[in-house]
RNA sequence: GCGCUUGUAGCUCAGUUGGAUAGAGCGCAGCCCUGCGAAGGCUGAGGCCGUGGGUUCAAGUCCCGCCAAGCGCGCCA
């Protein structure tokens, strides 16, 4: 069990007992919190609990403390409770408990992290899915990394995770990238034909066209509206192919991906028409359909059918979300959409609970919005222009590790700004070379240790006393409690920080405690600490496999 | 105008959902390798937590106003 939680239920259990001695009234609904406290004096945990009830029993907290402790059982894990103004109980570990822990993490080995919180629930991550109109690029990026760490967290939390794109293959967007891809590959043959008004500009697109080999697909000598049906067909799988080797550089494979056109085509749109109109929530309205959501709490209606006859990117985004729950049965979906897409949050969720799904199984993660700066001088970043850093200009640039953890060390609510020539400049004082490097530092000495022939599975952890030992173990063992807490909260950021608290305890670890020793007498210490070292490496490794990064045994 | 997000050290950012003396990295000033990786460790300087009220035993955290920045408010996606 997480240790938070085992204190939690210590202190439950009191409580139902207090209530039963007629300290607590037995209606009353007690509130509390389990925290770990960021001064040592202050013990591995700490409740607020009697600070909670000093209201409701008009009593001095700390009087409320000492009726409280003695109805607190003890446990294994627990050497010491005491209570310390203005009214906390404090819990200490027992450090023989902490010692024994070692040897319970070589053991799992890889596992070690994994809990069954999840209980092998089926849970959707959807994100990146961005519109195969172009490249990816820095903003998308960071959702990139957000929802494939937080995928990876999720599995480890128990979760059965299916990792998702939603492939924009339909609409007008998608009509202006065929007509601009086809105005391209004709002018790459000598005609004097222009880009149209919104075309997108950027190179890639001549890229492309150049890619297209005339003497197979014989695009010129077609009628214009089927060589542009047929060169979008191409240029669509060029460029999904372009999207997911690019991610794939960056880590990140997907288990599906979605294309919009079979919501069209399976008649997944109509459906959903259907069903909104039997709940009476469509409205008919200058020639087109419209979802009535202003009398469901919207600022407005949405159109779902223009007036045209075709439905709106709404329309088959509702069909998507729809189909994910009611066929897919996934329990919850993720969605991790850019800040640009917020004003669609609320309607989505409206519209779902139209369709009588609880909203709540749709949690939106938004991650805010990225801007470069180079030379001093902010980008803009659009793709329509053209001017665009993408993906693997910035994997050129500063790396796959390096990437990954700049943006999964923010938080996703928080817009950042991202300097490229402090990022490839700092190259070598990252955070990240600092986690790898503790990385390495653990593999070169678990290699002396092999080398040196030294049992490291004999090794007795009871003889790891040294404060520096205790607080690198203590550090070790949040790791499942960590793991749980971000699956609860989605937020992916703090294994970031966790890791370099991680790599900091070893290194002051490696500092005070020498390890491999060859002097007489020192074999036992030796073998123990080698053991820790061991355990150290596991748990690294396993922050960095969570994050997507490599786990350099050299650099 | 309305809505969402943000404002914490010189810079980039955390802050365990209301707790005890507000933290880390970079940068700055020092100190530490004749033994396992110095890409490391240690010490120090540096804060009106945007601002003004409020809520209570307790506010960086919750509520209201204001200021500033970004985004959104299409029969685009």
């Amino acid at each position: 069990m997480i240790l938070i939680n085992l204190v939690h239920n210590l202190i439950s259990e009191a409580i139902v007992q207090a209530k039963t001695d007629g300290f607590i009234p037995r209606d009353y609904n007690v509130t509390f919190t389990v925290e770990r406290p960021q001064n040592k004096d202050h013990g591995d945990f700490a409740t607020n609990l009697p600070l909670r009830l000093a209201g409701i029993l008009k009593m001095n907290p700390v009087a409320i403390g000492e009726r409280i402790l003695p109805l607190v059982t003890g446990s294994p894990q627990i050497q010491k409770m005491w209570i310390q103004p203005p009214g906390f109980i404090n819990f200490s570990l027992s450090e023989n408990w902490v010692q024994s822990q070692v040897d319970q993490v070589v053991t799992l080995g890889d596992s070690f992290g994994n809990t069954d919180f999840g209980n092998n629930e089926k849970l959707q991550v959807e994100f990146v899915s961005v519109n195969p109109t172009g490249p990816v690029h820095v903003g998308h990026t960071r959702g990139a990394v957000l929802g494939d760490t937080l995928s990876r967290i999720l599995a480890a939390a128990g979760y059965d995770v299916t990792k998702e794109y939603y492939v924009n293959d339909t609409g007008n967007q998608m009509e202006t990238f065929y007509q601009s891809l086809y105005i391209r590959y004709k002018q790459r043959f000598g005609h004097n034909v222009n880009m149209p008004e919104n075309g997108y500009m950027g190179d890639y697109m001549i890229d492309i066209a150049g890619e297209i080999s005339e003497e197979e697909h014989k695009i010129l000598s077609l009628e214009e509206s089927e060589g542009i049906r047929k060169i979008g067909k191409i240029g669509l799988s060029m460029m999904l192919n372009r999207i997911e080797s690019d991610l794939q550089r960056l880590g990140i494979n997907f288990d599906v991906w979605f294309r919009e056109y079979i919501l069209h085509d399976n008649g997944h749109v109509t459906d959903i028409l259907n069903r909104l109109i039997e709940s009476k929530n469509i409205s008919v309205e200058e020639g087109a359909t419209w979802l009535k959501s202003s009398s469901l709490g919207e600022d407005k209606d949405n159109v779902l059918i223009r007036s045209n006859g075709s439905p709106t990117y709404f329309a088959a985004d509702i069909a998507y979300h729809y189909d994910k729950f009611a066929n897919r049965q996934f329990s919850k979906v993720i969605d991790i959409w850019g800040a640009d897409h917020q004003g669609h949050v609320s309607r989505m969720k409206t519209a779902l609970g139209a369709l009588g799904l609880n909203e709540d199984r749709l949690i939106i993660i938004l991650s805010q919005l990225v801007t470069l700066k180079q030379d001093d001088q902010l980008l803009k970043v659009s793709k329509r222009s053209g001017d665009l850093i993408t993906l693997p200009d910035l994997l050129d640039y500063v790396g796959a590790d390096a990437c990954r953890y700049f943006f999964l060390s923010r938080s996703p609510d928080s817009q950042m700004e991202f300097d490229l020539d402090l990022a490839r400049k700092e190259s070598s004082e990252n955070p990240v070379y600092y986690i790898q490097y503790a990385h390495a530092r653990i593999s070169s000495i678990i290699r002396l240790a092999e080398q040196s022939r030294i049992d490291i599975e004999d090794g007795d952890v009871e003889l790891l006393t040294n404060p520096a030992e205790i607080a690198l173990i203590k550090k070790i063992l949040t790791l499942p409690e960590l793991i749980e807490s971000i699956a609860i909260n989605l937020e992916p950021h703090h294994l970031a920080h966790y890791s370099q608290e991680l790599a900091t305890a070893f290194h002051w670890f490696y500092r005070q405690c020498r390890v491999i020793s060859t002097d007489v007498g020192d074999e036992n210490i030796t073998k123990a600490r080698a053991k820790l070292v061991k355990a150290s490496g596991i748990a690294l490794k396993r922050c960095l496999q969570l994050m997507g990064m490599t786990a350099p045994e050299t650099m």
